[in-house]
DNA sequence: CTGTTAGCGCATTCAC
DNA sequence: GTGAATGCGCTAACAG
């Protein structure tokens, strides 16, 4: 049997209530007293049953996610995933709310931080906008006590005391290498079409996609990258007018949010037996993938992501420690054989928009 | 606040010994009463407080998870991560042991989940052999009303309650897909690595595997598969051997756990531009992989598996749902570029054999 | 500074 | 058939 607070407290000659103070590290306990406590708890090996001190301290656990607005389909997946843990939210004594802010706007998402902390939560996840301002806002959080996780989008300079996603720069690794064997022999120069260059996602991978094609492959061409503002019509256009460019175009690496564009102008082509890998599993990706338009889809596991988040903010609250591996979000490679089931809940696309 | 039994009780205007007997569909509560307080249950939208009612019982979940033994490295990591769940078992209120029977043998096997379910755990975990005595064993367990999941290798027929792995035969398509995109154009065989065609993971790579290059790519001729026993002599000697009989060796997919004998005929070749897909990152292959000597590695988490079954079994003996998404094991795809971190704990290779 | 007591939500004796 | 009382391991008033 489990030592308890009763055993320890017997074996230190001392009541509950001075065992609680020291366990829980709060004052109005003498040193001596509480050496005795502490030598009690190391010989007994014992260890907290946090559900039983959850269940006395009718505990909950309030977290806040901070995410995008918009019609971006991996955000609104997000936010799916969000309510699917809100729904759940009473097996583990969590709330979860979301608060949705325009997308790339620093000032407004220092605001909704700022609001946000102000209300004492248990955490707060926030897809960050790489800003000085955003950092600061992070900062204060911290200094108030409460902890944050960046979610998606990392701001390493913010002190937050997590980061739940991918490692774009790997990403981007992994999709120059893949397209480095794709194309094998075939001559021709590459081109990429990104959402921003403001956004660090977008940069990371751009900067993984060119190591890894000049370290491991004989030396090509890549094209200036293409800003398609993760805007359909424009990624479109972007699109077409390459290929009329380059008519010797051997692959396209998408490494942000343009995919439903890039599917149109790469079917209007008609087969002209193109690389493609783009990023994120969504229908239009799914599709041209079992269609053969994309050859493979890196992605991340937006319900991961979101179980992530609350698992590690409710250890930062606790101030335990989480299984790192548990934690660690993989990037996930897709070919047409790989696909997961399609499930209901998964990665909507409500709007009917695009990514 | 969520409403109690005290709430359901009082609405219901009975006792909380009486909303229990029913909550728990306990005999002894007439027919009316059981219905007033079903009735009370679905209006307040009780949910059960399974911390607490755990907490009350005392209840812990003693699970077995059964495992062959010997020295195939990704067994031993296996093992590895159910020790370690273990470590972290009085958390979850649950208490793992490990059992390990000689690989392959199916009556050692069927003994063991006998014995295993006379303890009545809540749970038992097995990586099944594929034989009908061993599905029979399944069978009385779950007559026992003992929870089983299948580890790793599945046994469908046995009613099991769950399978926590891959899917191996898009596991395979998968190979074969990067395996045509790998090699293009570039003519000539492509050579399998088995370890054994008796083991249904290796059977079902193979058939998908096969599928794939035939339907997405030019004929192309596989050799007859060689079966390695995942032994590391045997498989080298094959390989070399292979070498030597077809000088024109385009490719070599090991679905097994050969690795290491295959590495080693590799390395011996010197570098002759042939592209290979290999299972499971340890030690070797990851090695291999940075070296360049292997192009890809599939892999299966075994810390998932682990926590993954662990979960599904604490719902079954509850009754409750799991979380599908979570529960999915992906087919994990490395490359030079993507390969997480090396943990300490991670997939050990002990005794310095092979995989 | 330290101890006593009640209670979190639920399950389980025991009476009635 | 049903209800009252006690306790799971822990926290939080409130006394002293």
């Amino acid at each position: 049997m489990r030592p308890t607070v009763h055993d320890i407290a017997a074996s230190a000659g001392v009541s509950l209530a001075t065992v609680d103070r020291v366990l829980n590290r709060r004052p109005g306990v003498r040193a001596v007293t509480r050496a005795k406590v502490e030598d009690a708890i190391e010989t007994l090996g014992y260890v907290r049953d946090v559900a039983a001190a959850n269940l006395a301290k009718s505990r909950i656990y309030p977290l806040v996610f901070i995410i995008p607005a918009g019609d971006n389909p991996f955000m609104r997946g997000l936010e799916a995933e969000i309510a699917a843990a809100g729904a759940r939210s009473s097996a583990d004594r969590t709330r979860v709310s979301i608060l949705t802010v325009p997308a790339f706007d620093s000032m407004v998402l220092v605001e909704a931080i700022d609001k946000a902390v102000s209300e004492f939560p248990s955490g707060i996840a926030v897809v960050a906008v790489d800003a000085p301002e955003v950092a600061a806002a992070i900062e204060r959080a911290r200094l108030a006590g409460v902890p944050v996780v960046t979610l998606v989008s990392d701001l390493a300079a913010s002190g937050r005391d997590h980061f739940v996603g991918i490692d774009n720069i790997a990403a981007g690794r992994t999709a120059g290498s893949l397209m480095g064997r794709f194309l094998g022999d075939r001559a021709g120069p590459v081109a990429v079409l990104a959402g921003s260059m403001l956004v660090r996602d977008h940069r990371e991978r751009l900067q993984g996609f060119i190591a890894a094609m000049a370290e491991d492959f004989e030396p090509r061409v890549i094209l200036d990258v293409l800003e398609g503002q993760d805007d359909p019509m424009l990624a479109e256009e972007l699109v077409a007018t390459c290929f009329n460019a380059h008519p010797d175009l051997a692959g396209i690496y998408s490494l942000g949010a343009g995919n439903r564009g890039l599917i149109t102008a790469i079917s209007a082509q008609g087969p002209r037996g193109i690389r493609v890998i783009a990023h994120e599993l969504i229908s239009h990706t799914r599709a041209a993938l079992k269609a053969g338009l994309i050859d493979a889809v890196l992605h991340q596991d937006a319900g991961h992501e979101v179980r992530s988040a609350i698992r590690v903010l409710k250890a930062k609250a606790d101030g335990v420690a989480v299984i790192e591996a548990q934690e660690r979000i993989r990037i996930d490679i897709f070919l047409k054989d790989n696909l997961p089931l399609e499930q209901p809940g998964d990665l909507p696309d409500p709007s009917g928009q695009d990514d």
